[in-house]
Order: structure tokens, then C-alpha cells, then sequence
DNA sequence: AAGCGATTGTACGCTAACGTACGGGTAAAG
DNA sequence: CTTTACCCGTACGTTAGCGTACAATCGCTT
């Protein structure tokens, strides 16, 4: 496998526009989750900015300079080895928040966050997130529980990746994206898709073109268009339906 | 590979002797670096408890009855399919502490935690617990930081899971068990450890006899002695180290 | 002392996935 | 239109690990 692309810096193009935001506009579920109050002063400091896939957030071991809430598309969190190769551990959408080694205090990220799918986010600065931190207790609440969420995901995905098979991930992955856009439509290429679940380009290809015959997918030139949801839930292994399960448990006892 | 075996809970062994602390034999991090006031009024209602190997902490999918500061030995955090098989996602010892869920308001645990060497641990119910961090504000800070070390543990971990072969994985987790441990001596049966690497029992066989004949170690019948401790972190994988370096940048970092 | 259960060593055929390499095709750039 | 870069399909020898089974050995119990 060959190393991931390097030079993600430069490729950096999250363009910032105005600041103060729109609150119609806002999709993000930790933001719509706040009490007004909560939510008014959060917004203020909030600075809308598109993500292109490949966009860099969050580099391994580097400190972490924005915190963004996410609002559409979709963000990989990934563990990178010394020789370069890389593994998805967790994966968020609007029902997600990047930054969050920040909450508890500490500077550096222990994963590389890159945008997978293009869209926006709410993005404001370690500082500004921790002075809204100590002003506004429900978002902590809020982050430490997406940040217990988001383990979760990473403990699940751990066993995954060291008892299921290419074909099965590959589909718990489509279904994981499908679920974080709209449409059926996920753009990625093999190549990348190969970093997400850490193996070879070829072993993707042939993973894929398995799924494609059985009229579940169907793949083109950096993009896949699930054609068959319910066929493909079933060709994913229970790590899917687990994960998912777990985060709704999860939503139901948190109301209480 | 058998299923894991059945029936912890009738294995539970954990017996309670007289509430109160004495503040000497406390040795579990997280309750040590707490102001004295917070620890005084953590201390009254903890109760002091052996733990053997093999007793059941948590099970998965299952309530949070009690939650556990460690204090000597080490539990393991496990994720099972529904086939019964699993993989250890974390490890924790003196520095740790059990029932993280519970501390964002969830009642049910998503991992198993199941004791690997005995040891001992002051425990309290959930419900005590939460009343406990309404009033402690830096406990509450103290655990959500050590749920994000474990977080970024799992991480690594699932990388780990993909990207590395067994006898890598096996000088990993004996370095990180010997760390938990005084002494070299590691209380472990190959079919257990198996469970914790996600493999066979014969392929635990294999590496481990490799690394005896290598004379990094020492196996019989349920103990491994650790022989050359330098050796065997070169035998390791990169993620021996990089979770220590990562949890140690970190302690630097939170104290600021 | 003998027996028995638990633990470890080993062997064998089999499968999934690896590393690598090459050719074909499509889209974009010149 | 032609070239070029990227993306996808495929192939082949190699390897690690799986599932399974069986024998050997140790320690405890009766």
C-alpha cells in the first residue's frame, strides 16, 4: 500500500466567510441540542466555513488551532502509522463536533481529522471554544457526550478491523457515509477508500466489484451509488447496526 | 476459535469489606490528584474491594451497576460480537478507572470490563457516583480526561488491529501488562490471552513461542515472565510507544 | 499413586489478503 | 484532437493466520 498523499497543508482550502451565523441555516445536531442562551453566545463567535474534500482539520500530533461542528458532509478521524499507513477510527457528519482532545484541556490531536465528503461546519478557535466552555455547561455536557460517542464507535471499529473481512467493512463503510449524506451517491475512489480501511487498492476493487455484481453498488470513477440499502446492510457485518444501535440507546437514556 | 468462555457472572467475586479509606493505601491516580476536600468526601463513600481474575466489572449491553477507581492490577476493556468472539479495545491499571459511560449520564455499558489480574479497587454505585461529581467539579474533570486517554488508547488499538501480526501485537500487550504489574511476572493463560489479541489460542502459541526461544520471555502454564524487557520493546510495534508517548505529552499538557 | 482437568505444543489443509505489477479506460488539460 | 494524469480491473506468487484436531505435560485432587 502505497504511503497516503502527503502535503494535505497546502491543500488546506476551508474558506472562511462572515462571521455570525444564521441560525435557520444551522444543522449541526450538538449546536441545535443547546438551550437558547447557550446557543446565542456560541453563535456569535461561530464562523461558517465550507470543507472540501481532502481538507485537513486536525493533524496527528500537532496542535489543534479550530474546533469545528460539523453541518454537512463528512469527516474521517484517522490513527496514522510511523510508515505513513493510516486507518479510519471514527467517522462524523453533522451529528458531530471535531476538535475534541480540547475540552478536556489538552493542545495536541492524538488522530488526523481529513474531510471525506464536501460540506460546511461551524468552526471557532481552541481559545474561543474554551471560554465558551466555561460559560456554557450544557455544551460541555453535550461534548463530553458526543466525545463518549464517538469512543464507542473507535472500540467497535477496533474489533471490526481485527475479525471481519474486506467485503463486510467495505459495506458497513458505505452505509456509514450514505447515512452523513443526502442521496445515494458517496464520491470517493478506491484509492481512498483503501486508506479508510487499511488495505490495498486492489483488495478494495475486488471487495467492490463483489458488491457490484450482486446489483448492490454500483462504483464509477470516484463515485459509488448504493443502488440495493437494504441488501447492503445485510452484506455489512453487525459492527453497523451495532454502532447505530448503541448511539440511539445512548440518545434514549441521555433524554432522562 | 472457541467462544469466550460463559457464565462471568456467577464468577463475580468481588467482596466488599468495611466502607471508609484509609487515605494511605489509596493508590489509584486519578483519586490522588484530587484536591483534599474532594477526596475526603469521595473517600467516605467509596467501599474497598479484592478483585479476582476473571470477575466481571461490566457487561456489555448491560446496566452500570458500580463503578470502579482501580487501585492495583488491571482490567481489560473487551468489545463482543454476537458470536461471542471479542478483542480487547483497552487496558487499564492504578492509572484508570471503570464506568466511564456512566459520567455523561448513560446507564449501559458498551464494552465488557472484565478483571485480567487481581487486584483491588474502591468502588461506589452509579448513583453515588453521580451525586459525587455534582459536588466535585475537578473529579468530573479528572474522568473526562481519562475518557479521552482510554479513547485515544482504542484508537491506536484499532489501528493496531489491522496493521500489525500477532507476535508484534503479543510483545505490545505483555509490555503494557508488565507496566501494570510489579514485578515481571504476568498471571495469564495463552487461551485467555488470545481472546484479548482477537486470535487462536495456537497462533498465541506460535509467536509466544518464538519470542521464549528469541529469550525475551518465559512461559509456563499460565505465567509469562518477562526475561529482556529492552528486547521486547523492539519486538513490539510502534504502538507500544506511541500510546505512552501520547498519554505522557498529554499529563504535560493537562497540567497547564 | 493414580487420575483428571487444564494448559501448552504442534501439525495440516485452507482461505483471505498482501505486495506488486501491468494494461485499459475515462476525464480533464493543453 | 491529442496528450496526460488519474482511476479502475486484473493477475500471480507469497504469506500470515484460520479452523481443527491431537498429543504431551503439568499440577491438583482423590
Amino acid at each position: 500500500m502505497g504511503k497516503i498523499q502527503t502535503g494535505f497543508a497546502e491543500k488546506f482550502r476551508a474558506k472562511s466567510s462572515a462571521k455570525g451565523v444564521d441560525p435557520r441555516s444551522v444543522r449541526n445536531d450538538i449546536l441545535l441540542s443547546l438551550p437558547a442562551k447557550e446557543c446565542a453566545l456560541l453563535l456569535s463567535e461561530l464562523e461558517f466555513c465550507e470543507m472540501n474534500a481532502y481538507d485537513l482539520l486536525n493533524e496527528m500530533g500537532e496542535p489543534i488551532e479550530f474546533c469545528y461542528f460539523m453541518n454537512s458532509g463528512m469527516t474521517s478521524i484517522l490513527t496514522i502509522m510511523g510508515d505513513g499507513k493510516g486507518v479510519e477510527v471514527g467517522l462524523t457528519g453533522k451529528e458531530g463536533f471535531i476538535g475534541l482532545p480540547v475540552i478536556v484541556g489538552l493542545k495536541s490531536s492524538p488522530t488526523r481529522a481529513i474531510v471525506q465528503i464536501t460540506g460546511n461546519a461551524y468552526r471557532l478557535s481552541t481559545a474561543q471554544l474554551l471560554q465558551a466552555l466555561a460559560k456554557c455547561p450544557q455544551l460541555a455536557k453535550r461534548l463530553n457526550r458526543y466525545s463518549q460517542e464517538l469512543a464507542m464507535q473507535a472500540t467497535q471499529v477496533a474489533a471490526c478491523n481485527r475479525l471481519h473481512g474486506v467485503e463486510e467493512r467495505l459495506a458497513r463503510w458505505l452505509l456509514m457515509s450514505q447515512d452523513r449524506v443526502q442521496g445515494d451517491v458517496v464520491p470517493l475512489t478506491q484509492e481512498f477508500l483503501s486508506h479508510m480501511l487499511g488495505t490495498r487498492r486492489a483488495s478494495v476493487t475486488v471487495a467492490a466489484g463483489i458488491l457490484q455484481k450482486a446489483g448492490l453498488i454500483k462504483y464509477a470513477r470516484g463515485s459509488v451509488t448504493i443502488v440495493d440499502r437494504n441488501k447492503l446492510e445485510d452484506a455489512a457485518c453487525e459492527c453497523y447496526s451495532s454502532i447505530n444501535r448503541q448511539a440511539q440507546n445512548w440518545r434514549n437514556e441521555a433524554q432522562a
